[in-house]
Parts: C-alpha cells; sequence; structure tokens
DNA sequence: CACTCTACCTGTGCGC
DNA sequence: TGCGCACAGGTAGAGT
C-alpha cells in the first residue's frame, strides 16, 4: 500500500539510482491494459509519447510526476498513482511482460520503465499542467508547516483519522501511517479535530513528521507478512491484539469511515472524542 | 459541511 | 482438498 514513504522511495530510485530514468528517451509504448489511462483515450498515448525524454520526478503528495521533454511540443507531464497495489519499475526491454504488467514503455539503452498492478486500481494521465490532475490537493504532510497545519486543522469539525486521510486536508498519508501518526501523537482516532488543544496539534505535528521521516530514511514500511516496501516497523497498524510496544495493552481495532484503523486503548486515551 | 455508501479490482486467508 | 466469501484499501462520485 504505496503512501508517501513508498512513493517517495520510488522516486528516489528511479531518479538516483543507476541506471537513472532520467535523460531517457521513450522509443515506444506498449499499452498493456489501455483501462490504465482511464478516462483518457489510450489511442492518443503512444504518439504523444514517443520521442520524450525524462528530464525531471518528483512527488506530489502520493503522486509521481514525471516531466517530459518533448520535441516540437516542449513540456508533458506523464502522472501516475500507484493506489493499492501499483508498482513501477526499470528494467531490461528483453523482460517478459508478466501477469499483472499494464503498462511498458519502451526506452533507449534496452531498458523499459514497467507499471504492473494486480489490482489495476493504478492510473496514469498525461497532462500539459500537472496542476490538472492533482490540484486542490493539500500541502504535503512531509513538509507542511505547523502553523499552516494547525490553522487547518482549526478549520474543520471532524474526526482525526479520517481527516488526515483526506487528501485535500493533506497529502500523502494513507491508512498505515495515519494510524502511526496518531498512536505516536497519543491522540485517539476519532477525536475531533476543532477541539484540538494546541498543544495536542504540535503534538500531532510533530509525529506525522518523525513518522514519515523516519519511514522514508527506511526506505518504506515493513508489516510483517503484509507489506514489505522497506524497513520502517510499525507500531499499530495490523497488529490488533498484540501487545502495545509502549504499555503492553493489546492493540485494538476498530472501523472509522469504513477503515480499519489500529490504536492502543491505553496510550491514545479518549481525550475530547465525542460520544 | 460532514458523513456514509458504492464502485472499482484481485490475491489472501479464513471457516466449513 | 476445495469451495465460497469476507477482507484489504485510495479515490471519486452519489446520496443522506
Amino acid at each position: 500500500m504505496p503512501e508517501l514513504p513508498e512513493v517517495e522511495s520510488v522516486v528516489r530510485s528511479l531518479r538516483d539510482g543507476s541506471p537513472s530514468l532520467v535523460g531517457l528517451r521513450v522509443r515506444s509504448v506498449d499499452m498493456v491494459w489501455p483501462g490504465v489511462f482511464s478516462p483518457l483515450l489510450p489511442d492518443l498515448v503512444p504518439s504523444h509519447l514517443e520521442g520524450c525524454r525524462f528530464a525531471a520526478i518528483a512527488r506530489l503528495g502520493k503522486y509521481l510526476v514525471f516531466a517530459l521533454d518533448c520535441p516540437g511540443r516542449g513540456s508533458l507531464f506523464l502522472i501516475v498513482h500507484l493506489r493499492m497495489t501499483g508498482r513501477l519499475f526499470l528494467v531490461p526491454e528483453s523482460a517478459a511482460i508478466e501477469r499483472h504488467t499494464r503498462l511498458a514503455l519502451m526506452l533507449d539503452h534496452g531498458l523499459a520503465l514497467r507499471f504492473d498492478d494486480p489490482r489495476k486500481f493504478g492510473r496514469v494521465w498525461l497532462a500539459d499542467d500537472p496542476e490538472t490532475v492533482t490540484g486542490g490537493m493539500g500541502p504535503d504532510s512531509l513538509t507542511v508547516s505547523l502553523e499552516e497545519f494547525a490553522a487547518r486543522l482549526a478549520g474543520h469539525r471532524r474526526h482525526l483519522k479520517p481527516l488526515l486521510l483526506d487528501q485535500y486536508f493533506v497529502a500523502g498519508i494513507g491508512n498505515i501511517y495515519a494510524d502511526e501518526s496518531l498512536f505516536r501523537a497519543g491522540l485517539h482516532p476519532l477525536t475531533n479535530s476543532a477541539g484540538l488543544k494546541p498543544d495536542e496539534a504540535l503534538r500531532l505535528h510533530t509525529a506525522i513528521r518523525s513518522v514519515l521521516e523516519e519511514a522514508v530514511a527506511a526506505g518504506g514500511a515493513n508489516i510483517d507478512g503484509v507489506f514489505k516496501a522497506g524497513s520502517f516497523i510499525v507500531n499499530v497498524y495490523g497488529r490488533a491484539g498484540a501487545p502495545c510496544r509502549v504499555c503492553g495493552t493489546p492493540i485494538s481495532k476498530i472501523r472509522v469511515g469504513q477503515r480499519g484503523t489500529h490504536f492502543c486503548p491505553h496510550c491514545q486515551l479518549p481525550g475530547n472524542m465525542e460520544a
């Protein structure tokens, strides 16, 4: 389940790895599953992409944004969201298309950029301006300032868990890091954002930043037997019934806004939650 | 504005 | 062993 740290890890490996994607030119496009471009008309994709050269790679929330230089048309952006199970990686062009391969871009030097996604949730866009795809998202959760975060919190009257998951509030947090951040902040997931005291808002901001920074440094999360992008060890996500690593109380699991939500009932006191 | 539900998908793991 | 089914979750969109 790629969230901000996992997406950042993909950006870094494609940009800073050897070989780097930056500088490579698209020679041809294999539209293995055209639906990946939905709702764009897939017929138009190859003619837009062929001849374009990868110039830069960035991350906006959970989106990967590839800036391309295209002969005769200037800049173009290829934008990818991995959603639940998408993976993006460089392979030798001769590598076989696999069962879950959805898109392959044939590049210079016998390389190919592959997008594999068993669940078909992941999506790819082409745009002259990435804002047409990512526009409206909140500030990046890795870099948002305390002042802006606190002001945004006060502007809503919602439970903290669904608020953190809302990409229009802050961008980049998913179910794993929402639960981990609330645990580190010592805040119950049903705490109402509008009633947060200044020190609680500070704790939450600090927790989000430190959790995400540690997870980025670790190359993403390592969730026992489920998900293994990197080596970040979770405290609550997926640990229902297991002892809290701080106090030993069994971790609780509830549903909040249709989402599995994990927390320590001792370390994360109900506070100002309603009901 | 806040919420809930549904749809989109398929691999996994459970109970029987 | 095998079957059926709940479950996992990011996001959009519709409905309450």
